[in-house]
Parts: C-alpha cells; structure tokens; sequence
DNA sequence: TGTACATCAGTGAACGCGCGTTCACTGATGTAC
DNA sequence: TGTACATCAGTGAACGCGCGTTCACTGATGTAC
C-alpha cells in the first residue's frame, strides 16, 4: 500500500507532531516509539522509514515543540499577558502543549548532542522573542540580552518548580504566581542607574 | 547469610545514596533497581527487602538528595558564595552530586504524589535557606520569602537550561553567567521604595 | 551461659512485559518505455 | 496516452534485551528456653 509522497510527508509531520505532545507530557524515556506511532494513527513498524532512531525523532520533536510555543507566544498582546499565560495554572496542567523546555529541561541534559543542539535553538528563540518584546514596551540599554535571560530563565524555572509539586499544595501556585510578578517586575522598564553613578 | 540489624540498616542507607546520586545523573526512568542495587553492591533480589517498590525509592533518594544539598549549602561562607557554587561549571558537571530541583525538577512532575512531596519538602528547605541568608545579609521587609522564591526559581532554571545545551555551547557558561549576576542582583539589599512613595 | 530454632537480609534464577530495532511482505504510486 | 515494472510507505511478526517484581533458597543473627 505506497502512498502518495505528500501524504508520506504529512504522515511524517503529524508523527513528529504527536511525539512532541507526548515527550512534553511523559518524558523522552516515558514515551516509545511505538507509543508515538500508534497515537499518530500508525503501526510501528514503519517508523524507520521516517527516522534513523528514537534520538532522531527526539531531536525533531524538541524542534517542533519549540516552534509551537513560538507560534502561540506571538499570539500574546503584550509581555504581561506572554507572562500570565505562560505561568498560568492551565499551562502548569497541561505540558504536553506548553513549553519543552520547562517540561523537558532536565531531561535534555541527559540527551545527545544532537537533541540538546535543538534546546539551544529553541532558548536562543526564547531569548529573541522576550528581547523583541522589551524592546517593544519602551526597554533600552546594553543589557537587553542579559535582561533577557534572566526574565527566561526564571520563567521556565517558575513552571518546572510548580510541577515539581502536588496539585494541591499551595506551594505549586505560590511558585507561580511569585514567578509571574517577578518576572514582570524585571520586564518593567527601569532607568538604568549606571549612569546616574558617574 | 542473615546480617546484623545495624548492617542492614547501614545497607539500605547506602542503597538510598547511591540511588540519590544514579537518579540526578540518569533521571528517575533512566536508571533500574538493578542499577542502582549493583552500584551500591548488592544483587537486586534483595532490593525488596527494604522498599515496596521503585517508587518508594525515588522518594527516599529525592529526599536524600535534598539533604545533601542541605549540607553543602551550610558550607558556603555567604550568599554569593552559595550562589557562584551552585551555578559553576563544576556543578553544571556533576548533576549526581548536585541540586536535584535541577537535574529531576522536570521529571518530578511526572512522579507520582509521593515523590512530589519530597520536591515540594526540599523546595520549602531551599526557601528557608535563602530567607536566612538574605537575612544574615541585612535584608530586611514583609516580602523576604518572595525575594527568596524567586532567586531559588532563578538559580534553578539557570542551572537546569545550562546543562540542556551542548558543552560547547557558549549559551551554556552565558546561562550560568547571566543567572549568576541576577541572582546576586536580586540578593543585594536594596532600599525598599514603597515607603518613599508615600 | 548454653542450646535449639525461628527470623530475615541477601542471592540468583525466573516471571511477564515493553522497549528499540529489523525484516519479509503488501500493494498503490511513480517511472521508463 | 497506455503498459510493465521498480519503488517504497505502511503492516505485523519477530529479534534480543532490560525492566520491575517474585520466589525458593541460604545461612548467620536474634530469640526463647
């Protein structure tokens, strides 16, 4: 039963679709191969006419689940709202739809060369969008990058934290929540004091 | 061969050490109770003489982990020592041996409740920690437990996104930098402004 | 204090199961004439 | 445009392997007398 080579390649990108939904939500080693295949409508066998290995996939999901988020962060009005949805408590349930690299951080660590390659594309993307967004909102100065980063890495730390815990701990929330005001007070524009000093 | 009750116990402690450091290197879903038994020196027959189950170790050993890092943290002569240790390259190295909200935060959230308790213990400790130091530091204010919240998200996302990036990567040491700088940022004591408003 | 026996930590084989990967096969698609 | 054949995406069984867990067994320890 050959298929039409665009049918081939939409197979392909819905395998790598469902694989990203479900590494985020299980793990890189929670989810099979044969899992991912036959959550995205196939038999396992035939996977490896699509990829080398699971690594293969593992860095083609990664890839694909940092150009999703990319897709709804521009959908965001400004960097509050970015901020709220990103720390929201429905974020927090539902990683298999949020950010790969608070769901998949710790796990990228433990990954090839070839899948962390792709967490450093997608950081530096997070790191670009956050810029561009402070930038928006009247932010100046050198340290746009640094500020950047900061702002990124204290959000993507909020929301692994606040699935460390159980749901009901009040903890998970507080996590949050104090993540949320803090990351909106370091994106808040302030002068610079550098050069009231000289 | 029965054993005497305190080498037992000995037994099963180094078991749950072994397995606190194997679990922060490999993840929870990385490593087996047979792994973890032969590195500690036993056979893996044994390993249900003293845990009900794989799950009942991840627990014990998170916990364990946590108080490792306890011990190292009252190490540190002062907050900015705490902080440039624990985000080095040498702690960026060696997961086994160092912040288990870092090297499994991401995986924990797949744990079930038991294991997330444990996180959510070993998150209030890191808190407390980071409260007293703020405060041996001259901080002062209502807001000492957001101030301390939010550095332990900052400096846990930062070491956490440094070791998902290639070794190469410059992003990884501009991680630990960045994270650096803003974590002692946030340490400083600064004049709270509130009260000048008014 | 000495003897007889129950306890139980550790051993190593075995259980069913799921993993990543391979393979012979199918049959519609793509290609050469 | 029509025919003959090679290609190859998908199928489903099979591979060796490691997983978490169970079990009969061993023999020194702990306990009852």
């Amino acid at each position: 039963m050959r298929i039409t080579k665009e049918q081939a390649n939409e197979n392909r990108e819905r395998v790598i679709d469902t694989a990203s939904e479900l590494f985020r939500a299980h793990g890189f080693d929670g989810i099979g191969v044969a899992d991912v295949m036959k959550a995205a409508g196939f038999t396992h066998g035939g996977f490896y006419n699509h990829f080398d290995s699971k690594e293969a996939l593992s860095a083609a999901a990664t890839r694909r689940a940092f150009e999703r988020m990319a897709i709804d962060r521009e959908r965001a009005r400004d960097l509050a709202d970015l901020l709220t949805r990103y720390l929201s408590r429905a974020s927090r349930k539902t990683p298999a739809r949020s950010c790969p690299a608070a769901a998949l951080g710790a796990d990228a660590g433990r990954q090839p060369d070839r899948v962390k390659a792709e967490f450093a594309e997608g950081i530096e993307g997070m790191i670009a969008t956050m810029m561009q967004r402070l930038e928006a909102e009247g932010a100046t100065g050198e340290d746009m990058r640094r500020r950047a980063l900061n702002i990124v890495t204290k959000m993507v730390g909020a929301l692994m934290l606040a699935r460390a815990v159980p749901d009901d701990d009040p903890l998970a929330h507080e996590i949050l929540a104090t993540g949320l005001d803090g990351c909106l007070a370091e994106a808040a524009p302030k002068p610079r004091t550098p050069a009231r000093r000289r």
